[in-house]
DNA sequence: ATCCAGACGAAACAAACTTGCAATCAGATG
DNA sequence: CATCTGATTGCAAGTTTGTTTCGTCTGGAT
């Protein structure tokens, strides 16, 4: 029975269906897992409350809306400063295109993704972002050309 | 009129909802962007036929269900034959721990990013993803210590 | 043996989604 | 300039889905 505890095998079930698909009806998901649909939402709600569950969004196909190009970018900086970084991250999470950012070891600091409609768009983001941000040393791109693998999805 | 075209400011303002809380009820989407139900319903209805919503999925928080280490992969291949790098993106799809593979330009031909449980999960999932591929020529790793910004959210 | 907390299912209930229909609007056509 | 056509809208009815209630059951601790 989970408590407090984190997750028995019935909510990794429903976890592993959400993920696909969060329309699918309680009831289906009842169906599919043994569980009544009651059951099902209780357990639902008790992930969200959690934050097991993060959010529930539509995914968007980003060429269908005017974002055709999607971008890596490996960032280095400077300086490591604790508050550098915190002010670099800020004005990364703060731009829109910008849709992933995660701050790494390794050779590189930082690694964006990011979407645009244009290179040139690109190359105005790069200016606000890299060139006049004193603390960035370096970066480097690398252009989509295949979106082989598109999501979030986590094993259960 | 959005009739064959995309997209008019209606379906962008429904996206944007969407992309943050695709369990906004449509009654609560209507009276935000000015229209019924109804025709929300029809142009939410439309988005998921065309293609423009790609998905409506639950987002889960990799490290509540125990996949705490977030990787990339810079993937640079021997060969770049059409058919070894179709075998190379059928290798990572079929992978779980794979969340995202592109296809890119630049000094890698594949950037990966993946979610595991530990250290000596990903240590075996290199050897069977790259080591044991005679067309990987070498694979650079780099590990996420804040996942500043996540998601795949698309400015509309 | 008893009690208690947590979870379950069935059924009633409420809310949301979906559909049919008449009215409206814009652009094309005669 | 009137009319026609196609697409979209809002409303209201109908249907599906989500939510709450309530009585029961199980397992663990006293």
């Amino acid at each position: 029975m989970p408590a407090s505890q984190s997750l028995d095998s019935f909510d990794r079930a429903i976890l592993a269906i959400l993920q696909k698909d969060n329309t699918t009806p309680q009831r289906a998901i009842g169906e599919a897992v043994n569980l009544s649909a009651p059951a099902v939402q209780r357990r639902i709600k008790r992930m969200e409350e959690t934050g097991i569950i993060r959010a529930n969004v539509a995914l968007v196909d980003p060429a269908k809306v005017g974002h055709p190009i999607t971008l890596f970018v490996e960032v280095e900086v400077e300086s490591e400063r604790a508050e550098l970084i915190d002010a670099a991250k800020r004005s990364f999470i703060a731009v829109p295109e910008v849709q992933q950012c995660y701050y790494v070891t390794g050779d590189a600091d930082f690694i964006l993704v990011i979407t645009v409609a244009t290179m040139a768009d690109y190359e105005a983001l790069t200016r606000r972002l890299f060139f006049e941000n004193n603390n960035v040393k370096r970066f480097r791109t690398f252009v989509a050309m295949d979106r082989v693998k598109v999501g979030l999805e986590v094993p259960v």
